[in-house]
DNA sequence: TGGTCCGGCAAAACCGTTTTCGAGCTACAC
DNA sequence: GTGTAGCTCGAAAACGGTTTTGCCGGACCA
């Protein structure tokens, strides 16, 4: 298992009888070089396969042509969709993403940042995360930094999100439109900025339609598919009433979906319910699970185009993203 | 938004009153240094947030302290979950992660390898894919290569496999002994190994048992939730009968489920279903889905700590992970 | 014809580390 | 008292590129 002796600039420039300097010129297209000279070196770059060392090349340019990622959690459907979309977006810009996993954890994503920098990224994608702004604005100040998933008053611009309050109001609006007027609501992840503001879009669009909030009827669940199983349970040994269910999610949705065909209660003839986010999944779900879809992947693929445009000193301002109402099969029209 | 003159090693030395070799010394554990210019060092890094450049590092010391990744795809389930483990594995080694993504493309995986041998990583870990014995025999003799999900023939101890016909003939041996005869199995992806395999282990219980297999009863699916459900409604048009359906993956069983439904066969009453992977939403599943656990997450720590000790050049070889039939409420006995 | 520009290229400096080499010192044996 | 071994540590040489500098010769102009 012998590495082989790769072939470095020296190689091809005594190869191709010209100095090094020349095959650099030739390789970055920096100065125009002479036309034999220029088919020599490629002539000698193919012959022995070289490849320039990106160490090199980073140490002596202060470039090193990478992009870090700080993911929320590999393994989440939804960031994973973000993620996938940051690294399709930087195909073939020359920029490689280097991917660290934030678990989670405001402490990992401290040091995930920290990694990234010494490894000299030229540039940082934050998906989603619990890094104060105070953090976040110190990491900016030091390398071009966008984020997705996340809405931060100071950045516009700079982030990707969609607006999950305006999600909320409108999923519960629909909701009240088909009739119904006791809708519980299984909550995200206490503290979540984005379940913060779907409950809080939840909350507003019934008080709008003069309805009273009726804390009985709302649960504070993890994103779980278990904490939406409890959700319905806790609701029925509750005495709660519900014609329909808003889940902060889709697991959850999923979860809720079990525990209520286990008490023989069906879905949407008995209970409508309602998900958040489309996962693959959802779609196959028994029935199909109404829910909003997030466009993830077209907010990574923005993200990773507006920090290579960034690089290039072009300025590039990201728009908000529309989330997009899902109907499929599990609401029913009430009466 | 200035990128700060990052410190240098220079700096501290100066800072500390000692050589720039001293420092180097401290910081690596190489060689015994004095006490007092140790602490001075120390103090001068923590005071002038020293951050080595792990590009001059990379071109010294010829290592990268980088392993390359080559992920099937990432946002499917069974692989995000082998790459977490990856990324898990390699936490707190040193090592950092290099992920690229295959996106289901031999050409994308190849070109993946070669952008990984450009940024010099010292490892890799290839994560499925399609590429050929060959061009993964080159590849293995440039760095330590290891395989995960995927069984390769002359690889014994560098890849982390389950035993995909195993698992699938014992699924088969289970329904068979569940009172089922009418088995009917929805397949992976033409011609990739897994599903090859999953597809052999069935039809070897079957004749094992002396139930003849009838090319009725199978459908070449793709993995897909959609293809589970064309799956049920070709197996309805050809008129086959069967009490139990076997699909190749979760995905197409969540499809074959609701396709079931909508015709409104009852699972597990009328059609028992398993499928295979026991992605988190299967638990979710009404009822929840009878399946094979693979130790994803296991096979790609397992892959991390390998390619450490490899690179320590201690040896290290992978076991064979053990599948893991999940019996829960999809599957009934059969009179 | 002679001076000035300018394009093309080789040579050298530089990027920030690690590693080699050997100088200087102390300790110890003979 | 000298020779030797064993430390610690500074100077300098890598590592493999990019960028700057400066030289050379030819074109252009007066």
């Amino acid at each position: 298992m012998e590495i082989d002796k790769k072939s470095t600039i020296d190689d091809i420039a005594r190869f191709a009888k010209v100095s090094k300097s020349t095959v650099s010129r030739v390789l970055n297209d920096t100065t125009p070089v002479a036309k034999d000279k220029r088919k020599a070196v490629l002539a000698a770059v193919k012959k022995l396969d070289f490849q320039p060392n990106q160490f090199a090349r980073g140490l002596a340019g202060g470039l090193s042509m990478t992009i870090g990622i700080v993911t929320q959690n590999i393994g989440s459907p939804f960031y994973d969709s973000v993620t996938s979309g940051v690294i399709k977006g930087l195909d073939a810009t020359g920029y490689t993403p280097l991917i660290v996993d934030g678990q989670w954890d405001v402490d990992i994503e401290k040091a995930a940042v920290q990694t990234l920098l010494g490894r000299q990224v030229d540039g940082l994608v934050i998906v989603g995360g619990s890094m104060t702004e105070t953090d976040l604005e110190k990491i900016r100040s030091q390398r071009p930094t966008f984020m997705v998933a996340r809405e931060l008053d100071d950045w516009s611009g700079s982030c990707a999100f969609v607006n999950n309050y305006q999600a909320a109001y409108d999923v519960t609006r629909y909701l009240i439109e088909q009739g119904h007027r006791e809708i519980a609501h299984i909550t995200g992840i206490i503290g979540h900025q984005d379940a913060i503001k779907r409950r809080e879009g939840y909350a507003a669009a019934l008080a709008d339609c003069g309805i009273q909030l009726d804390e009985q009827r709302i649960f504070e669940g993890n994103f779980s598919g278990q904490s939406g199983i409890l959700a319905i349970e806790t609701f029925l040994i509750r005495g709660a009433r519900f014609s329909a269910v808003f889940a902060a999610n889709d697991e959850m949705a999923f979860g809720a979906r079990l525990a209520l065909s286990r008490r023989n209660i069906r879905v949407p003839e008995d209970v409508s319910l309602v998900g958040f986010d489309d996962q693959p999944l959802s779609a196959f779900m028994t029935p199909p699970l109404t829910t909003v879809a997030q466009p993830a992947l077209e907010m990574g693929v923005a993200a990773a185009q507006a920090i290579v445009q960034r690089l290039k000193n072009k300025p590039f301002t990201l728009p908000v993203f529309p989330a997009r109402l899902v109907l499929r099969e599990s609401v029913t029209r009430l009466r």
